[in-house]
RNA sequence: GGGGACGUAGCUCAAUUGGUUAGAGUACCGGACUGUCGAUCCGGUGGUUGCGGGUUCGAGCCCCGUCGUCCUCGCCA
């Protein structure tokens, strides 16, 4: 070893010692006649002394040094002198007074500093991700990222998980998102696919006997990118025979509380809360409603039914709902301005039609351009409905039902950030269960699997599959974070006859089903037991657990939101050489 | 694929709403300083205003295109 201490570990109780540490210049303040620099590695910072009484010639080498070059130290841990202790330092009660010098390696002027006080542009952190990933901000989220996983492995270990890897190179399935494909060399003209997840391979896992796997599965998906997605990500997969969706879920709490503990301290009250993904739509709009504040939908179609403003009234007999949120106080804070550019928003992005509103003035009153085609009966009708209290703001969107889930989930989380609703460092975990089993996809007029095709309803739902595939509900569950899909499970199909029959309201004839599954279906026939199981989004986890508000920090090496990688410059080209190997011509 | 924001010194930002030689902090280079810790003080180097067109007497600023980063809708079984 170069060193016999690192930055971090050094204390009052070491002084009198020789020691040798390494490390990067994180700063260094040149005194004339002495100098000092904090020496940083890892584990922390250490401030390291130069002076001419010490030695001269030595102090002279110590002033050519200069940001994030890499040097070993060999010097007497001793306490400061009283006055110059920096209790901003766990190392802040010493010092080391250095009697010999190594440059370990320069370094050219870094782009940016990893101490240096203004975040420089993520596009340039990404480029030189050696420097941004030295910043202790990054280093805690490595850290906790560590941890959390350990956590789990331990965790499934305890209750007789085995880890077992499942293949990268698998098959492209045409349903789900688009898949990363790699083409065969040995096979011209074929390619395998990188997995959106090892969804198959645990379940063959499970028809061998394996009865409770799990796996940290990196997962890939070639769909655009956003705030909490990345192209490859990481999930903490699982699988049990012979279970329940409760043992399923009692499994998950467990962790739940662990890590919770572990990680921040917190006491999570166990079970969670459970709602059915029905409730989730009607009182929050979204399948992943963040509960760390109310502010619920109300709905008021049969108040507008009988109203005379005919928006609403014609809403309401085409069979849609008029539906709205009671942003309680926030009268004053939104402008006729600010409204208008709201009702732009919601237009552009969610597809309303329009956005209705009204503030509820001293009287108790409602106020808005729209007031006067609504008698003063109907008005107040409205006024109780929503609880309103003079300085209230309601909006209303009044659409079809998806519409109006969409539009006012996009508001309720807009109000809630704008009107502070809730404490950021807040915690709140909840199940969303009974999905629906498909979603009439309107481009291809066929039904789609909400979660994936191997999902079973509930037993008394087999009846709905044939005559009303629309009303069956799934046995699933998500877990939600702070509003996040933190995890999505179910319980698996686990019968032939069924998995058929789900395949055929999928439009997936038995041929095109054997040619993809055929291994699954033949699997089934031998033996399959019950089974079911998750899957954790651990990038999310540690979004949510360290308070991040961005994917890509919790990962070391991320990717922008064109799926490049600004450091190694992924994806880049390839030698023709390559492509003719692979029988792959490109079109120009 | 659609909408939006941003792009000025190595870095973080400013530049009177189109007007003289594009500034500041920091970094970097040189100098001073024996207890600093965001050290301080003095001096200095550093600019294709992302790129390409256009409008104008005049463009960092306006217009068109393009590239990049971010947010978002679609998409993500």
């Amino acid at each position: 070893m170069l060193r016999t201490h690192t930055c971090g570990e050094l204390r009052e109780t070491h002084v009198g010692q020789e020691v040798t540490i390494c490390g990067w210049i994180d700063t260094y303040r040149d005194q004339g006649g002495v100098l000092f620099l904090d020496l940083r590695d890892r584990y922390g910072k250490t401030q390291v002394v130069f002076s001419t009484n010490n030695d001269p010639a030595l102090l002279e080498l110590s002033k050519t040094l200069r940001q994030e070059w890499v040097i070993q130290v060999v010097g007497k841990v001793t306490a400061r002198p009283e006055g110059t202790k920096n209790p901003k330092l766990p190392t802040g009660d010493i010092e080391v007074r250095t009697s010999k010098l190594t440059l370990l390696n320069k370094s050219v002027t870094p782009p940016f500093t990893p101490g240096q006080r203004d975040l420089p542009g993520e596009d340039l952190r990404l480029k030189y991700r050696y420097l941004d990933l030295r910043r202790q901000e990054m280093q805690q989220t490595l850290i906790l990222r560590h941890r959390i996983v350990k956590e789990m492995r331990d965790y499934f270990d305890e209750h007789n998980f085995l880890e077992v890897e499942t293949p990268m190179l698998g098959r492209s399935t045409p349903e789900g998102a688009r898949d990363y494909l790699v083409p065969s060399r040995v096979h011209p003209g074929k390619f395998y696919a990188l997995p959106q997840s090892p969804q198959l391979y645990k379940q063959i896992l499970m028809m061998a006997g394996y009865d409770r796997y799990v796996q940290v599965a990196r997962c890939f998906r070639d769909e655009d990118l956003r705030a909490d997605r990345q192209p490859e990500f990481t999930q903490l997969d699982l699988e049990m025979s012979f279970v329940t969706a409760d043992d399923v879920m009692g499994i998950i709490e467990g962790l739940v509380a662990r890590v919770a503990k572990k990680t921040l301290g917190i006491d999570v009250p166990l079970p969670l809360p459970r709602m059915t993904y029905d409730e989730a739509m009607e009182r929050y709009g979204h399948d992943a409603p963040d509960r760390r504040f109310d502010l619920e939908i109300v709905d008021a179609t049969d108040l507008a039914a009988k109203c005379d403003f005919r928006v609403f009234r014609a809403a309401a007999e085409a069979g849609e709902r008029v539906r709205g949120l009671n942003a309680k106080g926030a009268a004053e804070k939104y402008s006729r301005k600010t409204i208008d550019e709201i009702t732009e928003w919601v237009k552009h992005d969610f597809g309303c039609k329009g956005m209705a509103w009204f503030k509820v003035e001293a009287g108790g009153t409602l106020a808005s351009p729209i007031a006067k085609q609504f008698s003063a009966e109907q008005l107040a009708e409205f006024a109780t409905r929503f609880k309103a209290e003079p300085g209230d703001f309601i909006v209303f969107i009044a659409d079809k039902f998806e519409v109006t889930c969409k539009a006012l989930y996009g508001l309720r989380k807009k109000f809630g950030v704008e009107l502070n609703l809730y404490d950021p460092k807040a915690m709140n975990f909840s199940w969303i269960i009974e999905f629906p089993m498909f979603a009439w996809d309107e481009e291809s007029k066929t039904w789609a699997a909400m979660h994936h095709p191997f999902t079973a309803p509930r037993p008394q739902d087999i009846e709905m599959l044939s005559t009303d595939p629309g009303k069956a509900r799934a046995v699933a569950y998500d877990l939600v974070i702070n509003g996040s899909e933190a995890g999505g499970g179910t319980i698996r199909i686990h019968d032939q006859e069924t998995q058929s029959k789900v395949f055929g309201l999928l439009g997936i004839d038995e041929a095109t089903a054997r040619e993809r599954f055929g291994f699954l279906l033949d699997a089934l026939q031998f033996g399959a037991p019950p089974h079911g199981g998750i899957a954790l989004g651990i990038d999310r986890w540690i979004m949510l657990f360290g308070g991040l508000d961005n994917i890509r920090d919790c990962i070391a090496f991320p990717k922008t939101q064109k799926a490049a990688d600004m450091m190694t410059e992924a994806p880049g080209t390839v030698d023709l050489k390559q492509l003719r190997e692979l029988s792959i011509k490109l079109n120009q």
